[in-house]
DNA sequence: CGACACGTTGAGATATATCAAACGTGGTGG
DNA sequence: CCACCACGTTTGATATATCTCAACGTGTCG
């Protein structure tokens, strides 16, 4: 049950139902967090990872006074911190966005999960890589565009992974982060978000409004925010600015 | 010979002598390549990986105009694009920075070498999540930080891996990069990085010279970049900003 | 009703980009 | 040997993007 979305749904990167069903077993509780929750502090030592069945969450790094870059946005299906296994300790934190409701995997049931079984191994190596293609797609977002650009990349990014995730909803997707939030993602101030949303209304490209992003010209926004799918693996690729 | 370097020396990941061995017999070939030129590109369905055995090389995004975000930098014993394995086809391209000297490991060698060796799989897993954890501290430098801020993160992350790597030499180090390919990984203007590098070498705290930093103030340096080297895993935590 | 979180707007300060020019240096061909 | 060029660095002037601070609006919830 908590792991009938987890599929890796990824190009040459498919679970099997059997994999499926030997990750499930790996499970020992699924637990509710509420809103603004951290799960993990960096540096802490962690023995288990966390599969996130319900909600959005949030990983990021502080500066010295405190204040957010987040890293990573999490949708439901996706490992938050798989990378823990191999890693044992973290180098960020991690905390829910929304209220959501998670899956703990104790790392020694993954060690025994794995054994003799390279092909899942593997694929959850693969998982784990496309968070760090991720990582490179933010860092291109928060090196190379500006505030416009980064936010249109960012709703580009989440529609595509929402129906990869079988969340989407045509153009029209809930995200349930502040302003506030999407700045500490952009590497922006909130007001700067604000205005640079207004922008993209007034340009006719994508609203945000009551959480919940509209998408009015996918393929104007896509190129705003040069927007390239690839780094997603997707099986088809999804927006329009393939060719540029 | 080729492997002499490799080592991921991490905490609690080393590799034992006989691993070491396990992966050099993976090596199909030695080749060297000039500087500046393009190993792999963005798209291209790959069957090797690389470890950079002399040089240094780096990894990239490209804007719709060419224009590039580099979203690593490697350095002599580290694996380059080790990720290529699972994922088959890359999402960046990578090119030398300088004259290099490369060892080709084919797919099909580490599939066969990592065959019934649960272990040493874990330790190059850990290996590619070590870089993730490296982009998600470039995420932090640019989202997080201003012009000054991120040379001085840049410099502090650079000594301390070279440090790691045994190419250290107290607070000089070779650093081949132009000051146009230090503002590609900054996200920011050559021309800007100038007036930021006279800002650090007239503050007193570093200097960038014919490709030769010299760190003149660590602990200063490592303030204004807000250094935490925590997502290096070092085995020994090298820098002086720790309690802050 | 008041407190609070979030969004919006304005004015002014600051950081960074852009464009253009000049400078040094090492290499190269005449 | 010199003239010249390619390349990277440095500087200046100006434009633009983003931040900061402050105020105000709006809805929610106790």
């Amino acid at each position: 049950m908590s792991f009938e979305r987890f599929s890796i749904n990824r190009r040459g990167v498919t679970l099997s139902p059997e994999e499926r069903l030997r990750l499930e077993i790996g499970v020992s509780e699924v637990q509710s967090m509420g809103a603004h929750k951290i799960l993990i502090e960096a540096g802490e030592r962690v023995s288990v990872s966390t599969m996130l069945v319900k909600g959005f969450m949030a990983r990021y790094l502080e500066d010295f006074s405190g204040m957010r870059q987040l890293v990573a946005v999490h949708l439901p299906g996706e490992f938050v911190d798989l990378h823990a296994y191999p890693m044992r300790e973290l180098d960020h934190s991690i905390a829910t966005i929304t209220k959501s409701e998670i899956a703990i995997v104790p790392h020694d049931n993954l060690t025994r999960i794995l054994e003799g079984h390279e092909a899942l191994a593997r694929k959850l190596w693969f998982s784990t890589l496309l968070d760090a293609a991720l990582h490179r797609a933010w860092l291109f977002r928060t090196g190379r565009l500006d505030a416009v650009g980064r936010i249109a990349h960012l709703f580009c990014e989440m529609k595509a992974r929402l129906e990869a995730a079988g969340l989407g909803n045509g153009l029209t997707f809930h995200f349930p982060l502040t302003q506030a939030e999407v700045a500490e993602i952009c590497g922006l101030t909130s007001v700067h978000i604000n205005r640079a949303l207004r922008h993209l209304r007034e340009a006719g490209l994508s609203t945000f409004q009551d959480s919940i992003v509209t998408i009015q010209n996918l393929p104007a926004l896509s190129k705003r925010g040069q927007f390239n799918p690839r780094y997603l693996y997707l099986k088809e690729v999804p927006n329009v600015t393939q060719g540029m």
